[in-house]
DNA sequence: ACGTCTTTGAGAACGGGTATCATTATCACC
DNA sequence: GGTGATAATGATACCCGTTCTCAAAGACGT
């Protein structure tokens, strides 16, 4: 778990301080492989039998996210999701308006026009979220 | 004002009925050129004199928004923005971290990038979204 | 072990958005 | 122009995600 530990190591580094509801939250984010919101994370460590405080999820989520360390999603419901920051595997998002499944893509030239169009602008893009919203290919076959 | 007046033809043919609040949000809209928030409208209406509630600025977006006549911006603040729906002139936007500046931008090969991604995977999209944050142009070369 | 300073957890507080409900306004019909 | 059915409206209570507050517990240098 190569980013679990980094993460861990670069938090310790910034407070001066370890903490056991940080390392939880920590973890548990480093097993995902997609975006979890602060509730499904608080519940997730909750059923696991940790007493964890949903503020300790929070205050942790924004110490990653003044780090870079996890990429804030939001994917419109007005409900903020967090995932962990792979600078290798950068990837934007398909929800699905029916069935509200969640899935992962990762397009090189919409990276590249996305690029194209900050640098034309005189913008430093320091995030950028692409989020398509549809049906996705189960719920177009079903009845809609 | 060609939005304006459609926009609001669509809803009285929608409902059957006509009313003043919502002509007053759909008229303010129409003079807009970027997306504004629900409480922007209704601050923009009540300094105006008119005595419109919160609700009825929710229950005209909405209305619009089921219609296809409102675009709806997902900045990532937690705010939700409108603004009118000109489907030849289909934009993004940009927004500073810094002074919290937003522009607008559109880019035909972001377009088809994300028209191609979402076709190989199947999906038919019904709407998508693609903000930029970072530092604006003017932003870069103050302090910061 | 001790003292200091950060983290933590519970719950209050905040704010955008929605639901409720009595009142008002619109419109088809007369 | 009335009249009645029905939708729109505005004030406010409410919901829920997020942030704030604060006392208690934990981490780390000494």
């Amino acid at each position: 778990m190569p980013w679990t530990d980094a993460t861990l190591d670069r938090l310790r580094e910034a407070s001066g301080r370890s903490g056991g509801a940080r390392r939880l939250v920590v973890e548990l984010l480093g097993r995902q492989d997609c975006c979890l919101s602060a509730q499904e994370i608080h519940d997730g460590l909750r059923s696991g039998g940790a007493r964890v405080g949903i503020a300790s999820v929070y205050r942790a989520l924004e110490g990653m996210d003044e780090l870079g360390l996890v990429q804030r999603v939001d994917l419109g419901d007005g409900i903020a999701r967090f995932e962990p920051a792979h600078e290798e595997a950068h990837h934007h998002h398909l929800v699905c308006d029916d069935c509200g499944k969640v899935e992962p893509f990762e397009d090189p030239a919409l990276e590249s026009a996305i690029e194209r169009v900050a640098g034309g602008r005189g913008y430093a893009v320091a995030a950028h979220d692409v989020v398509l919203r549809g049906a996705c290919e189960d719920c177009r076959h079903d009845g809609d």
